[in-house]
DNA sequence: AATCGTGATCTGTGATCTCAATTTGCGGTA
DNA sequence: TACCGCAAATTGAGATCACAGATCACGATT
């Protein structure tokens, strides 16, 4: 009947709050155990406290926040246990998102990860980390968008958000960090040629040994971010219970 | 210094509403496309609508609820392209932890699991579908817990939250479900003897198994389950932006 | 009789306030 | 100097209120 006008997106600012963190998260900008307050963040952004306290419950309920037994927020903090855990995870979910990438990409999307590929090295060489995180990213992630999974693109994301402020410090910590940048690279060759071919396993497995590789160059450093942490309270806090759920 | 008296869990209000609403969608007491709305859930708890509010949002961000253009709340309704996707993601990630788990899995934790399955055995010739579901979530979580991957049992948990309101109701919709769910037992033999021998490959095999039998035994059930929807209204809402937030 | 406008009601979002509990810092005591 | 104790400031949780948009029903108009 009516021309389409197209949707008028009503963005929450509960929402923007959220991707503002999210965002920080992934930049890097929050370090892990760095504590959050609700009151703080809503000054800071010029809102109430009440979307504020929402977005970081949202963030605790993907982990990438925490709450300590005495209710404070702060930057979920790894163990290195853990980020070998979120490695080895990483290696299933998005071996199983290139596989089913390599399926289903057009040779538009293969030209595309060429490009962004390049822009990659150009940073390696360059020596401008966050042009080769932000690259990085891009690499995975429009890779992934090919497998038109989109659950499955989402729990690669929460995996990424809580690898974020490990993955953007990194970098600091490193004296030389070039030829092991350069070999995220390499790997990410090796993608683009299975897309070629289009040989889901090998993708799968070319994914993997990046993700691998770029553990073994972040593992250590896990436990050196996370020594800035501060000490995280000990005793809990007794909740308040005023009303209680009666029935069902 | 002081004795470890151990931790007084403080159970918010919030906590015990979405863990109310999350046993309720395992259980399928709430179906597809069905609305909530704060207030009523609210009145129902006994509670302000505020914890109601907070519960919900984590389920949306879990994915296990949906809100529409119109803000409103609903149990999320699946395509039959969603559900296949989300058992494809199942087969991959539940497939890693069956692998992980069979390598620290203890003898008890075998025979516990022998047990279970009886008790599913039991189910299925007795006719309690019920009995069947919780022992069959019994089974595979109690595999899974055996990983020691909490951020792993994690993901899962999420991905049988989303899958519970089919699964539950899917055998009102069959005249007779017994032969698929005997089968299912045979799935889980084979994962224990899986467990006994040590082979890892063949556990996540087996579960992988399982899943897709489960798959084709559900996957009609989701269009016939999701008819029951009400339509979801149409017109976006141009959320309110009174205040904006302005700096970082 | 079908359609459109108008009002009441419902719904989620955000602001403000209160409360309980933790945390912090200062002062006094041993 | 080290330790203990109490009070002020801070923090998150929950309740209540205000508001904008959506939904629905009723009635007037064509």
């Amino acid at each position: 009947m009516t021309a389409d006008l197209g949707q008028i997106e009503s963005v929450t600012i509960q929402l923007q709050v959220y991707n503002r963190l999210r965002e920080a998260l992934f930049t890097g900008k929050l370090l892990p155990g760095e504590s959050l307050t609700i009151r703080n963040l809503a000054a800071m952004l010029g809102t109430s406290p009440m979307p504020v306290r929402e977005a970081l419950q949202r963030l605790v309920a993907e982990h990438a926040l925490t709450q300590l037994p005495n209710r404070t927020f702060c930057v979920t903090p790894f163990t290195a246990a853990m980020f070998r855990e979120l490695m080895r995870v990483r290696m299933a979910v998005e071996g199983l998102a290139a596989n089913q990438a390599v399926r289903r990409i057009t040779p538009e999307t293969i030209a595309r990860l060429r490009e962004i590929n390049l822009e990659m090295k150009a940073g390696v060489e360059e020596g401008v980390p966050t042009a080769v995180m932000t690259a990085n990213r891009a690499f995975h992630f429009t890779l992934y968008e090919s497998a038109e999974m989109p659950q499955l693109l989402d729990i690669i994301n929460g995996l990424w958000l809580r690898a974020g402020p490990y993955l953007m410090n990194a970098h600091r910590k490193l004296d030389n960090p070039t030829p092991f940048l350069r070999a995220g690279t390499l790997f990410h060759e090796r993608i683009i040629a299975a897309c070629e071919r289009g040989t889901p396993t090998a993708a799968a497995r070319a994914i993997a040994g990046d993700i691998w590789h770029s553990a073994r160059y972040f593992r250590r450093n896990v436990d050196v971010i996370n020594e800035a942490t501060p000490p995280a309270a000990a005793t809990p806090r007794r909740g308040r219970r005023r009303a209680e759920p009666s029935e069902s």
